[in-house]
DNA sequence: TTATCGTAAGTCAAAGAAAGTCAAAGTCAA
DNA sequence: TTGACTTTGACTTTCTTTGACTTACGATAA
């Protein structure tokens, strides 16, 4: 069995009580007696957002990274789109959906605003190549955390 | 747990009934075990005075320092923080702007997860150089749309 | 009044502690 | 035998802790 497969099986397990876990990548790494980068490469590879995990973490003394799972129950709505949609989203892509989830009462007014907002192009002041790719990923990651614990 | 964190949330439990608190450097150094300009750093990243706390402090005997929570409205304080919040913030920065609003009911926790999200580094895949732009620039506009009409 | 001394707080940079990145090298199945 | 996936490690970045040195206030002695 490959090491990045027990890495993984390893952190899934954590998450039997817990819907959100903290791992500290350099204990993790001396557990299986890896390089320390062999975590980052796992969690990015088998803990991403469209496998219904959001990531985040912080350096420094005490540093930790926290990995949350997204309970699949009421919004398989979401999670649908989430996996469904591609790497790449216009901003009228993003709007319909916005406002589809709107009469459905799947957001509040306010939370629809946000992420409008958030994926608009007036606000993605990137390289017009790279604007689509990270619209989709933010949209998608918000989605995600919208889903109901 | 981080001693930062420890002396921050001693901190905040001072101003449960007060809204303006005073500390001693040494003693509350003494009482963490650690050393006094700890606390400096403790002061300087969770209770900047843009972020809701004013702070005044008195040297030589009998000194101390005083930190005083400041409220305002809703709009106002958003407003405040869109207008002095420079063109580039840091996912630190903006995560403890989130944990105010939310302990001043500026937000509810699902928004307060999309602003999280939207402005965190991992969903932010660009050029490293652009990412703080990028971030102030979502952050604000997000808040913008949070202001009352 | 003025000089001085003890007591506190402030500053800043170095050291320490974690995590992130990226590309080269290795593995393995089709 | 090529191409996708894994493993590894050197280097980078971020955040925290520590401590030596500086500055300010207040009381008291001259």
């Amino acid at each position: 069995m490959r090491m990045s497969d027990m890495i993984e099986e390893f952190i899934k397990e954590l998450f039997e009580e817990e819907n959100s876990i903290d791992i500290q990548r350099n204990d993790l790494a001396e557990k299986f007696n890896c390089v320390p980068s062999q975590i980052n490469y796992v969690i990015s590879t088998r803990f991403k957002p469209a496998q219904g995990y959001y990531v985040e973490s912080k350096r420094g003394g005490g540093g930790h990274i926290t990995i949350k799972k997204v309970n699949i129950t009421k919004s398989n709505y979401l999670m649908h789109i989430i996996s469904s949609v591609g790497d790449r989203m216009t901003a009228q892509e993003v709007s319909i959906f916005i406002s589809n989830f709107l009469s459905y009462d799947i957001v509040t007014p306010n939370e629809a605003k946000l992420l409008k907002v958030a994926t608009s192009d007036n606000v993605l002041t990137v390289d017009p190549k790279d604007k689509d790719r990270l619209r989709a990923n933010i949209f998608k990651n918000m989605l995600l955390n919208l889903v109901e614990d």
